[in-house]
DNA sequence: TAGATTGTTAATCGATTAACAATC
DNA sequence: TAGATTGTTAATCGATTAACAATC
């Protein structure tokens, strides 16, 4: 499956969601591309991809729409994570209600800030960076949030895996060097913001072109 | 110039400013590729899109390559903007660094919030909501980052539109609905998520596989 | 039955990768 | 000059889009 149809899923699962409480048992591939703004086919090509099927005249069922995007997305054993990293970044990720029901349960932060271990975020307790490998193995948690510093991403990163994790969102702008058998998944967030700035640049160009 | 090209400028300017503040004057794109987990031929291409040139033999200038890149990402008038919506996640942003170099100076928040209302944020003083159509034409700010719930989405882009706002920096889950001379870029941070996890099940099954 | 919608097969498009001539 | 690196042109690959038969 391509990378663009899973950035999807979690866009199909809100709409179906919502669709679903709001009563819509059953809905059409035209319906959904006009509700996120895409085209019909693309989502046919979708859910054929998913294993969603659908019945001609008819539709898709929505709740068995739901279900499977949701089985795609949560079926791993646990989708218990730990947070390293709570700065800024790391409490709004801590507080996030987003991740929920996406497969991602927030069970702890860590930090090497005194000032900040021992308090709790949204229930969640922020323990000693030295305390990760303990509960990691502990809890069998085997997925990271990375929300460090760069300068200190590599080494957070070191220590997650030897506490045996295995999955890391990596937040830092950092290219984390791990063994073959961890996966990362890198998030810049000055990509969307040079999308956005390059747009405008070109918009206000064109803008320009036009009123000459 | 794609999407996909746009989307590494960032790493390639924290790259080029590292290197160049390191004393290294000239760049290879093997150099670059390595750095940064890439091939060569992405970056060449990558810099020839940009109009960045370089030497056989010799490679880029690395100054010359950085000063392309930053003008890219900074050649509006201006690269003000305001943030609307001063939760979690708004907070996190404001105390972000990586933006200032990269085209961005936040330099307002907004809430409806009274208790942060008249805050300040890393020396950003956070303003009522109803006070961002004043100051938006007062300050002539044309973008704004925005950061409210879901709910609050599409009124608050309403009242950026009305504001003068031209480019939105959207972190709602929401496809908002707003003139065609706006700018919209939609950053959900579930996709990312979504990824990890997806790569994390593929890695699961093939390694259960591998035991077998 | 007639009309609407899915899902498949083919065509198009854009990005990545490969090959290699140009050149410092 | 010889070797290394760029940049261009062509080939490959994957994703999107189009066309349309199948079918409820």
């Amino acid at each position: 499956m391509g990378l663009p149809s899973i950035r999807r899923m979690p866009m199909y699962y809100r709409l179906l969601a919502r669709e679903l409480e709001a009563g819509r048992t059953q809905i059409s591939s035209a319906y959904i591309a006009e509700a996120l703004g895409m085209e019909p086919i693309v989502v046919r090509k979708d859910f054929t991809l998913f294993g969603i099927i659908g019945k001609p005249k008819i539709g898709y069922e929505t709740e068995e729409a739901l279900q499977v995007i949701d089985s795609l997305m949560n079926s791993r054993d646990s989708n218990e994570a730990f947070l390293v990293g709570v700065g800024n970044l790391g409490q709004a990720l801590l507080s996030y209600r987003g991740f929920e029901h996406m497969g991602l349960d927030l069970i702890a932060g860590f930090d090497v800030d005194s000032d900040i271990v021992g308090r709790r975020i949204q229930g969640r307790e922020i323990f000693a960076l030295v305390e990760l490998p303990r509960l990691a193995k502990r809890l069998h948690v085997k997925t990271g949030i990375l929300c460090v510093p760069e300068e200190a991403a590599q080494d957070c990163a070191d220590a997650m895996v030897d506490a045996g994790i295995e999955g890391i969102w990596n937040f830092a702008p950092v290219r984390l060097q791990v063994p073959d058998y961890v996966v990362v998944q890198n998030e810049d967030l000055a990509e969307g913001l040079a999308i956005l700035i390059v747009k405008l640049n070109q918009s206000k160009r064109e803008g320009i072109q036009r009123t000459n």
